[in-house]
RNA sequence: GUGGUCGUAGCUCAGUUGGUUAGAGCGAUAGAUUGUGGAUCUAUAGGUCGUGGGUUCAAGCCCCAUCUUCCACCCCA
């Protein structure tokens, strides 16, 4: 019998007691920032209904979809390869709705719509919710870019307001000042990219319009045009887009040449006060990090109507770290109108990737137990144990060596775990009543009463 | 999904035009020190060269397939 080598699926990955504590460290400070702001947590299931989840995320994100295929004999009742599905497309999308008919989510935002439709009655809106759980894209994998992934989400839903859109940027703000991470975030308005491709004659090309701009800063001005072209815009429309391609300066000139710009468009007027409104709350917040208004950010999901935010690391060449909007009518498919929500995602494998490379983790962090019981034999080992209980009740997270091993294995045992404490009780010290207490930074020990041994640790 | 790239000890990597028994550093283990870790010294262990085929007298090296990693596109956290 050969044994078979084990391996994890593409994409994914094992995480030790070190990684797990620092990604802990993460959760817990976002999670943190979240609670500050009045949210509360939910959770949904790992699996969705394939209905639930189709066509929310345009059609490439329909096949990021992993698929979960259907218990049992699915291929029964199933017609053969005669009856008159010639092509090899309709064949798979017919066959797929039939063999399959869950599958893994691939954000928090649209199960949370759904599960807000579900339980609409029991809720209390605007409806303030955090979820801190993975999702899973069949992409292919690169740095930062995983098909497992952790997703920290704050929504609320039910209210306009732009109040919350000024929240939810504090809590970017919190977030990653907490975290230590020096952030560029970019903020824009979906009606204003509306605006734009009013205002240049092509309104129906709007997502061809911003995806093309999104990538000025990557490609350049010229390939931007490039690819606008070919998409079948025409030379006076892009003619016409050319000074937004190039909008810089200071926030009042941004304004005052969008204002201008929108004298033709409605929606890009009411995108601008929009930007205007929750710039102004801002600006006198005395947030740590600074907001752009970047009429070129796009962001590719299509259910985004208002504002959409956008975070990257400076010091690290990586994706977003963090992204969200406003999607006025989520709610509306799964049958419940009306209801306007906006949120942000926090993608914590991609934070954790950027902290690791610029050395943002506390090393204090990795160390969890406080004190170590040296073990010198039976008697010791029963004196000990008292005293454990005793440290351990008091929250001082401590244990003891199992076995009188030499003190050399012991105390190697204390140094790589970051054991910051060390304490022997052998004869002399159950004699006197007064355990040695070793710090193992300078390597000083002395005789310590019990209480003394506590304030030490404590 | 398209095009490319990488894989040799636990980790980081050498390995010549194909040629005997595949190396180094770090780490690990044991000892030098029987109540003291980190530093130093000594010794030891550890590899089906990602996997499966093929070419060859001979493959870590060449060819094919496959898996994985990373990169570009696409898209995104």
């Amino acid at each position: 019998m050969s044994s078979q080598k084990p391996s994890i699926p593409k994409g994914t990955r094992d995480f030790s007691p070190a990684e797990m504590v620092r990604r802990n460290f993460i959760f817990d400070a976002i999670r943190n920032v979240f609670k500050v702001f009045g949210y509360l947590p939910i959770e949904t299931p790992a699996m969705e209904n394939l209905s639930t989840l189709m066509g929310k995320y345009g059609e490439e994100g329909d096949k990021l979809l992993f698929k979960i295929l259907n218990s049992g004999n699915y291929l029964d009742g199933l017609p053969d390869a005669e009856s008159g599905m010639r092509d090899a497309g309709s064949r798979i999308q017919y066959l797929t709705k039939h063999i399959a008919e869950k599958g893994l989510r691939y954000d928090l935002t649209v199960p949370f719509a759904r599960f807000v439709v579900q339980h609409q009655n029991e809720l209390v809106f605007p409806f303030k919710r955090y979820q801190i759980q993975p999702v899973w894209r069949a992409d292919r994998p690169q740095k930062g870019r995983y098909r497992e992934f952790f997703q920290c989400d704050v929504d609320v839903i039910g209210s306009n307001s732009l109040l919350y859109e000024v929240e939810l940027a504090q809590i970017i703000d919190s977030v990653f000042s907490a975290l230590g991470i020096k952030v560029l975030i970019r903020i824009n308005n979906r009606k204003v990219l509306a605006g734009i491709a009013e205002a240049i004659g092509a309104a129906e090309k709007l997502t061809d319009i911003t995806v093309a701009m999104d990538k000025l800063d990557k490609t350049g001005i010229d390939k931007v045009n490039d690819e606008l072209i070919e998409h079948g815009i025409s030379y006076e429309s892009v003619e016409k887009l050319q000074p937004i391609l190039n909008l810089e300066g200071k926030l009042k000139t941004k304004f005052e040449i969008l204002t201008e710009f929108f004298t033709t468009s409605e929606t890009g007027r009411k995108g601008l006060e929009e930007m205007h409104l929750v710039l102004q709350h801002l600006k006198e917040l005395d947030l740590v990090n600074k907001f752009d208004f970047d009429v070129k950010l796009a962001r590719g999901l299509s259910y985004y109507t208002g504002t959409i935010i956008e975070v990257k690391a400076l010091d690290v060449a990586m994706g977003s770290i963090c992204g969200g909007g406003r999607y006025d009518d989520l709610t509306g498919i799964f049958g419940l109108p009306g209801m306007s929500g906006v949120g942000i995602s926090f993608g914590a494998d991609r934070i954790y990737d950027v902290m690791n490379e610029s050395h943002l983790f506390p090393d204090t962090i990795l160390a969890s137990t406080r004190a170590l019981f040296i073990n010198f034999g039976t008697a010791e080992e029963k004196y000990c144990l008292k005293l454990l209980a005793n440290l351990r009740k008091k929250g001082i997270p401590s244990e003891i060596y199992p076995e009188p091993l030499k003190l050399k294995k012991q105390m190697e045992y204390a140094n790589r775990k970051n054991i910051p404490f060390v304490i022997l009780v052998g004869k002399d010290e159950m004699e006197s009543g007064l355990p040695t207490v070793k710090d193992m930074r300078s390597g000083e020990q002395r005789p310590c009463s019990i209480e003394e041994m506590i304030k030490l640790l404590s």
